[in-house]
DNA sequence: AAAATATATTGACAAACTTCTATATGTAAT
DNA sequence: ATTACATATAGAAGTTTGTCAATATATTTT
């Protein structure tokens, strides 16, 4: 494994909120606008701002922003950085 | 997916600390007991069994107590569980 | 039974995180 | 230019988490 404890807590601190795995969810059938996950979600702008920042630290979302709008989506790579971690921690790399 | 948010958020929380992360590092090459794991880190026992906690509740690590012992592994069927997980955000399931 | 050893629990404190309101920035439409 | 809309940032409050010292519990050894 290349990466230091401290770069590996960051990927998955994606995944360890409950607000976040829900946005998550909401993105699984492909990119939405920040708007559109608002909508969905029970939190006010600023906070789902902030855990966007999060998810896109981690590496596990991707942003793109087109006009007043940005779209967010799952980055495979992320993912598949995650994925790794995981088969390392099964002895299977 | 037959999780809710908060059940899928608490799998991850083992991978989202950075001492926990160099817990799972040192049981890779298997099974060790909680003593072993203490001096091989840089925290005091509270702090490790407080994180051992973490772990066994996340499911991720497996306990098995033989005398006064706590002899602790990774939880293969718990890896499955977060890998199923990140399948799913991959569209694979 | 007493001492020694391994681990867990309690309680306190500090750091980190989540959330909010208020405000700022950037872009598009009038 | 002004207004409207989408998103980001700042700052504050409350909550959770990580950490430790002190202590308790459980097990083994003497």
């Amino acid at each position: 494994m290349e990466l230091n404890e401290k770069q590996t807590a960051a990927i998955f601190k994606a995944f360890c909120d409950e607000n976040r795995i829900k946005i998550l969810q909401l993105l699984i059938d492909g990119e939405k606008c920040a708007c559109r996950l608002l909508e969905a979600m029970n939190i006010t702008q600023p906070t789902l701002s902030h855990h966007m920042k999060t998810l896109l630290d981690s590496g596990i979302v991707n942003g793109r922003k087109e006009g007043k709008w940005m779209h967010y989506s799952i980055s495979e790579e992320g993912l598949e950085k995650a994925q790794k971690y995981i088969d390392y921690l099964k002895g299977e790399v």
